[in-house]
DNA sequence: TTAGGGTTAG
């Protein structure tokens, strides 16, 4: 037969919708309604049998069955579920039989009522009574029907297979309820069950549930295939059906279908039009969308709100036109949550944090409490704003009212906090949610990355992929959390990851690895992935460029920037920020001043306050600190906190105390707050021997609550990253680092150097001058040396910059051991080899002529 | 029992 051929076998089986089987495309939604069982006022009762019932049954004891049993029904029908489950438990406890309708009756009030924990006990007391047998059709029925709106769909799928009989009700909720909870293929072969084993013929009612998964999938072929049988079984006049079916395809993306449904039909209701709207709308057609929305308007058709909601969303996302959205947005007579969302998300989605904020705190003000969606696109916007008081409210209303058990919600907790730098409240909120998705561990990967704790955040991901599965963002999160601790093998091991998982690759993958590869220090690799890169934009190129200015190697940048104009790719302004980095760090003055006057002349690129402080920082480097203070003193814009900074670090290398401290004065004027500025200060003062002045900022520091970050360096051996935080030996090889160290500290002093004292005349001068440095990459080296067999190079990064006495041990460790050492600390790359720096010494730290 | 809107991370 013709058909048989179509009848996939399927097995009734109770673990239908297990974890193992596919997952819902659609969480189960949350019951967060309140308790529905109020004591109802026995006075509101419009007849007096109640009371007489129990004056009878409790005084005189009597068994009488057949009014017991109408007894319950009665109560039901009266809504009064309390003293129904009383009546209840007093004919179970007289072993009374209760009759199917009376049990009907009652499983209907416990779904009407929304009381989920009582329909449990009604529903084990009709087991218990039933001992094994079967459920008639009705109290099969209204069983399914509660199972299904309590979300329950094992316990429905329990009672469904204990159906002796079943009706094209039953298979309706069944296959409706999968389809709510997200089954789609569940429920759709439930309908090929019924129609092909179960015998049953579908009805109007049949086909918007089915529909509706053909649409979740979303599977065009099998809607179609749906729509024949709509056909044959002649239901294709049925309002409610042919709503349904352009609801499918719309969700299928197949428009046209759904106009052609459309347009025959015999009879259009609101939801007809609104279905084809909001199809295309959803489609992304909004001009056909509001086309249809003025004819609507003209058929005499009211929009209603979901129309109007529609139409907002089309404005908003579309056409980015808020003035129109909220036009027509403050026109609607009765808002809902939804149209509320609509208008907050969309300001959110353009760039305008705050007025979205703005636009909740009105809808709160109208007396509308917020559900799920909109606490978490409110705590996006104070994310982005960093406004951690709302974000805090926010917290404390979703605990209060039970929001908080949603992942969104959650998430979004995360990524404020992470976002307000409050990392560890992040922590706390991510170990509290019940069903952690991949958004949630990537906003904890992120939060920690973004919060300076990128080892952890790469402990994070590899507990996640042992239970979830990454996508893309998570995979360029990880990736930027292994590139800041330069953790090349833990880089590479994502990469092939992403390979191996046939993830797709989308252009920010793609420069996430480049950026790996660049920050690891390994050119060799970042050229490869540049080759391979297959759609590179200006980020790409610039990613390269940068590559080369941290190395050191201006003239190669300048040839990728010649590639880069031969290949029409345009350059923009981080573009030029590589460029004269590269320039700087190489001591191509002459070159870096023709690309920065070159910038607004040829690519019409004017400078920025960046642009500002790499030419200060180009001068200033190469010793023409007059110039470059002239430069800022006669610079179009306003100086900014790191123009001066440029300065002050060419005064440090030049020790140049007097200009340094004009800068420094001009940088506390504009910013007081972040650490690096004291820091150069302090080192300037120190290498020009000056103590009170060192003396004298760490005072500032002090008062100002200013701390350094620990030094931390991370060195990989055997593709796992170790951590060394300065001053903390809890490393569990310590004794072997300190005593391969101290060996080396006896070989470098037959060489005439001393790790501890060099060029100072005593330890408490040295101590003060390298007192931000935390010597961290020294117990890494050490580490890096002792795991690894001899001749193999040593990579490690820190947190902080490198001290003079640290780099010139690397200098001679280099040598006495025999390898490549490279120091990647925050400002560039060091590459130790027999005793020399690939920074060449001099641009870095200046002329050693003490 | 049937349709329908707003959803977070790079």
């Amino acid at each position: 037969m013709a058909v048989s051929a179509k009848i996939s076998p399927i097995s009734l089986h109770p673990d239908l919708h297990n974890p193992l089987n596919p997952k819902p495309h659609k969480p189960k939604s949350l019951n967060l309604t309140p308790n529905p069982l109020n004591p109802i006022n026995n006075a509101s009762l419009p007849f007096k049998r109640t009371q007489e019932i129990y004056a009878l049954n409790t005084t005189t004891n009597t068994i009488d069955s057949p009014n017991l049993n109408s007894d319950l029904t009665q109560l039901c029908l009266l809504g009064n579920l309390k003293k129904a489950l009383k009546h209840l438990d007093f004919m179970v406890e007289r072993h009374v039989a209760v009759e199917e309708n009376a049990w009907v009756s009652l499983i209907s009030l416990c779904e009407m009522k929304r009381a989920a924990r009582e329909g449990v006990i009604v529903y084990a007391r009709i087991a218990d009574s039933m001992r094994g047998g079967g459920f008639g059709v009705q109290l099969g029925n209204a069983l399914l029907s509660m199972f299904v709106r309590f979300g329950e769909l094992d316990e429905a799928w329990h009672v469904f297979g204990k159906m002796g009989e079943r009706d094209v009700f039953s298979w309706n909720v069944m296959i409706g309820g999968y389809a709510k909870a997200g089954f789609f293929d569940e429920a759709l072969s439930l309908y090929h069950r019924m129609l092909w084993v179960g015998g049953g013929k579908p009805d109007i009612y049949t086909f918007p549930c089915v529909l509706r998964t053909c649409g979740g999938i979303p599977d065009l072929g099998r809607g179609r295939e749906v729509h024949v049988h709509v056909i044959r079984f002649g239901f294709e006049s049925d309002v409610d059906v042919t709503n349904a079916l352009i609801t499918m395809y719309v969700k299928c993306g197949d428009v046209h279908s759904a106009r052609l449904v459309f347009d025959v039909m015999p009879k259009r209701d609101r939801i007809s039009w609104n279905a084809m709207i909001s199809g295309y709308i959803e489609n992304g057609r909004c001009l056909e969308g509001l086309a249809l929305f003025s004819i609507m308007q003209s058929h005499v058709v009211e929009p209603d709100l979901m129309t109007v909601t529609a139409v907002v969303f089309c404005y908003v996302y579309d056409f980015g036109n808020l003035e129109e959205a909220e036009k027509l947005f403050y026109t609607m007579d009765f808002k809902d949550i939804v149209s509320w969302t609509t208008m907050i998300s969309g300001y959110y989605k353009n760039g305008l944090p705050r007025k979205s904020i703005e636009v909740y705190e009105q809808m709160q003000s109208e007396g509308l409490l917020p559900d799920e969606v909109t606490i978490a696109i409110v705590l996006s916007s104070c994310a982005r704003l960093g406004l951690l008081d709302t974000g805090v409210k926010l917290h404390e209303f979703a605990n209060q009212t039970g929001h908080i058990a949603y992942t969104i919600v959650g998430n979004n907790l995360i990524d404020m906090y992470s976002k307000c730098n409050i990392v560890d409240k992040a922590l706390e909120v991510f170990k509290q949610i019940p069903e952690k998705n991949v958004i949630s561990w990537t906003s904890i990967i992120l939060g920690l990355r973004i919060n300076n704790r990128s080892f952890e955040a790469l402990n994070f991901f590899r507990q996640m992929i042992l239970q979830l599965k990454p996508n893309a963002v998570t995979l360029v999160v990880a990736l930027s959390a292994s590139a800041r601790i330069g953790a090349l093998m833990c880089g590479k091991e994502i990469h092939a990851y992403a390979l191996r998982s046939h993830l797709e690759f989308d252009g920010v993958l793609s420069n996430a690895l480049l950026d790996m590869y660049v920050r690891c220090g390994r050119l060799e690799y970042s050229q490869n992935q540049f080759n391979l890169h297959k759609d590179k934009d200006v980020t790409s190129w610039n990613i390269f460029l940068t590559g080369y200015a941290s190395q050191g190697r201006g003239e190669l940048a300048g040839n990728v920037f010649k590639t880069m104009l031969n290949e029409k790719m345009n350059p923009d302004e981080v573009t030029f920020i590589a460029l004269l980095c590269a320039c700087s760090r190489s001591g191509m003055v002459d070159e870096g001043l023709e690309y920065f006057n070159n910038m607004e002349l040829r690519y019409s690129i004017s400078p920025n306050l960046k642009h500002y402080a790499c030419v200060v920082d180009l001068l200033g480097r190469a010793g023409r600190l007059g110039e470059a203070y002239e430069l800022i003193k006669t610079m179009p814009v306003q100086p900014d906190a790191a123009v001066w900074g440029a300065l002050l670090n060419s005064c440090k290398i030049h020790r140049q105390v007097e200009l340094g401290e004009i800068a420094a004065k001009c940088i506390f004027e504009r910013d007081t707050k972040s650490v690096g500025y004291y820091v150069l200060l302090c080192n300037l003062y120190a290498e020009s021997g000056r103590w009170d002045g060192v003396a004298r900022v760490r005072r500032m520091m002090r008062e100002k609550g200013i701390i350094v970050d620990p030094g931390c360096s991370w060195v990989e051996v055997k593709g796992s990253v170790h951590a060394f935080l300065s001053g903390d030996e809890s490393h569990p090889q310590m004794s072997e680092i300190n005593a391969a160290l101290d060996g080396l500290q006896e070989r470098m002093k037959t060489i005439g150097f001393d790790m501890s004292k060099n060029r100072f005349d005593n330890e408490i001068e040295s101590s003060k001058a390298d007192i931000f440095c935390g010597h961290s990459e020294r117990m890494a080296v050490a580490f890096g040396l002792i795991s690894t067999v001899p001749g193999m190079p040593i990579w490690v990064s820190k947190n902080l910059y490198m001290c003079r006495i640290c780099h010139d041990a690397v200098k001679y460790i280099s040598k006495i051991v025999r390898r490549e050492i490279t120091v990647r600390d925050t400002e560039q790359f060091h590459h130790f080899k027999d005793g020399i720096c690939s920074c060449g010494d001099e641009g870095y730290w200046g002329r050693d002529d003490k």
